[in-house]
DNA sequence: GGGCGATGTTTTT
DNA sequence: TTCCAAAAAACATCGCCC
């Protein structure tokens, strides 16, 4: 009795299968709130693709501009070639959580097991034949599969079970990226020009050596850059490898007929937004690129069109310390002034005591909403002072909550914290803070109550110092000492005009797209950590990067680049070998 | 035409 | 009977102020 109704092979279901699923979920959620609210997004992406569609008429209409466009395109495919110098792999373990979970309950191996309460965080593969998967609310998950089980997570098994699978891969990339707990991205290029080893065989060694230390089963995919070896890592999972060769050809057979909406980066929204306008595969994309040239942003189109060809990032980025840590927590609807307030004060303790435990300060608070019709609001402000502290992230939160003017009742509270510094490295103030900071002290204006629409930032002045950790003279003191104002007002001199156009500049400077062999055009030396930053005359990334030395005290080097989405940070800190840093990272997985 | 800060959107695990 | 998470990041957009 332990069968599915109807069974659900992902992709290679029987259409029924599939549709007998979508009408038991449609029929256990129609008509709640949140069904409305996502019925009220549909339809609002649906406005935006007539919107697209009408300019894509247009345009059909205009010979010369299609004939100016597709020349651009044809440009763009003879500009770039599918480097394949480098070899990535990406590994991602099976359904990562449950595998976790089934480590201490080997008797539900076979069971129809899911992670999670009210959303199903992972289930394990036997119920996902029945059409369970990760989001998915609790409540359909039973509807869809009555016999499954639910396990509460536990976090900190996962990252220690994670840290074990990142020890192991660090060995061939020290340098690893990874999104998430349970996956990895690995430039192996160094590791098999030294062993000459077959890439096929490392990684099921690999693999081998992931389930003898681990007991978990993981899945990897092997490519000549970081979005192929991720996309080949899902061909054979569970449990199985998929090798894109290093070849041209190979990478281009093997995106043909993906679905757009695998390529990373692509969600659930673009995927509506690009089938609307009859884009479905990478093939359509590379047939029809013109048309995606004139209705994305450059930014947009770019990456598209770029990975669609199969040219990704196949180098590491720097890595960079969090910006942000928050906390946001959903409970049965709240209505009054002074339960917001309560939550505030709790969650305030719980982002103040993860704070901690990171030993990180922060000076720019955001206090984020949910309310009863799954609507989303936030409001931020930047502090004047960094801090860490529960009674102090309490009171800004509050001074957010006036300003929200809330009048409806709400499911969720959240307060997220950016603009991080280490709490023991001096909290030397950002370059770009500083300068405005000097200007509203000097003012000595102190705008006590901020009226939302009266000026464009909330300065909010703290009316009550005296929880705070470091003094407001600590503070003046830890003043970029670093940087004599010369060298300061040099900086900003060499801030350029930007480059964030919303039409596509004509400037074919051959954008070396990812791959390796970059020149570095416009690049400054950050006067800091002495690196040469590629800025692309944009300051913004200057800015960021300079405010992060400081900040830190670490080095960080900047890369940007327009073609690659840019998500793909290293979210998660790894232990590396056994070094001094080795003991910070650990502690930063610890608890 | 910027730049900047706040706010909202989208994606990922 | 009802029931839809949490954390982090990157982009896009808007309004204001030069
Ligand atoms: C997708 C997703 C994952 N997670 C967690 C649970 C997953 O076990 C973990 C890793 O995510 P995934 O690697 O996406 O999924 P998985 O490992 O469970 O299954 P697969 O075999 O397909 O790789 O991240 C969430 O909490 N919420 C989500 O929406
Ligand atoms: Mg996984």
């Amino acid at each position: 009795m332990n069968e599915p109704i109807f069974h659900y092979y992902g992709n290679k279901a029987g259409v029924e299968g599939a549709d007998q699923i979508k009408q038991v979920i449609d029929d256990a959620t129609r008509g709640s709130e949140y069904y409305k609210r996502q019925q009220e997004k549909r339809q609002q992406v649906l406005q935006k693709v007539n919107k697209m569609q009408m300019e894509l008429d247009s345009y059909k209409n205009n010979e010369q501009k299609i004939k100016e466009t597709k020349e651009i395109i044809q440009n763009k495919v003879k500009e770039f070639q599918i480097n394949t110098d480098r070899i990535w792999a990406h590994f991602d373990m099976d359904m990562f959580y449950v595998a976790c979970e089934l480590l201490d309950k080997p008797e539900l191996k076979d069971k129809p097991v899911a992670v999670g309460q009210t959303i199903v965080s992972t289930a394990n593969y036997v119920a996902r034949k029945f059409g369970v998967r990760s989001a998915m609310p609790g409540f359909v998950a039973k509807k869809l599969c009555p016999e499954i089980i639910f396990i509460p997570c536990h976090f900190e098994k996962y990252k220690s079970v994670s840290n074990i699978f990142m020890t192991i891969l660090k060995k061939y990339d020290d340098n690893l990226e990874s999104m998430g707990l349970d996956e990895a991205n690995l430039d192996l290029t160094e590791y098999i020009n030294n062993s000459q080893e077959d890439p096929a065989i490392l990684c099921e060694n690999i693999r081998k050596d992931i389930l003898l230390a681990t007991q978990l089963t993981a899945s990897c995919g092997v490519g000549p850059n970081k979005m192929i070896a991720k996309l080949a890592s899902e061909i054979n999972k569970p449990n199985g490898l998929h090798v894109v060769e290093q070849s041209a050809t190979a990478v281009l057979n093997f995106l043909e007929k993906l679905p757009i909406r695998k390529i990373p980066g692509i969600g659930n929204i673009t995927e509506q937004i690009l089938s609307g306008l009859n884009f479905n595969t990478c093939k359509d994309v590379r047939d029809r690129a013109d048309e995606l040239y004139v209705i994305f942003t450059p930014k947009t189109f770019e990456y598209i069109f770029y990975s669609c060809w199969g040219v990704a990032r196949n180098y590491h980025v720097e890595f960079e310390d969090q910006h942000s840590i928050s906390c946001q927590r959903t409970f049965s609807s709240i209505s009054t002034q002074r339960e917001f307030e309560d939550k505030v004060d709790y969650i305030a303790e719980k982002l103040a005591e993860e704070m901690q435990s990171e030993e990180k300060v922060g000076n720019h608070l955001t206090l984020i909403i949910k309310t009863s019709k799954f609507e989303i609001r936030s409001k931020s402000l930047q502090l004047n002072q960094y801090t860490n502290q529960a009674k102090q992230i309490a009171i800004y939160g509050k001074q957010l909550l006036k300003i929200m003017q809330l009048d409806e009742p709400i499911r969720l509270l959240g307060l997220k914290m950016s603009s991080l510094a280490n709490e023991k490295q001096i909290q030397k103030q950002s370059i770009s803070t500083y300068f405005k900071r000097q200007i509203d002290k000097s003012s000595g204006q102190e705008n006590l109550v901020p009226s939302i629409k009266g000026s464009k930032s909330h300065q909010i002045t703290e009316e009550n110092d005296s929880f705070n950790k470091m003094s407001l003279q600590q503070q003046e003191q830890s003043k970029p000492d670093i940087l004599s104002d010369d060298e300061a007002s040099s900086i900003s001199n060499q801030i350029l005009s930007g480059v964030n156009s919303k039409s596509h500049q004509s400037q074919q400077q051959q954008q070396q797209y990812q791959q390796k062999q970059q020149a570095q055009p416009k690049s400054f030396r950050c006067p800091i950590c002495n690196k040469e930053i590629d800025c692309k005359g944009n300051n913004t990334v200057l800015n960021k990067h300079i405010d992060r030395c400081i900040t830190q005290q670490n080095v960080i080097v900047e890369q940007s680049d327009e073609s690659n989405r840019n998500f793909s940070g290293s979210k998660i800190k790894v232990p590396s070998k056994i070094d001094s840093k080795a003991q910070k990272s650990f502690n930063f997985f610890k608890k």
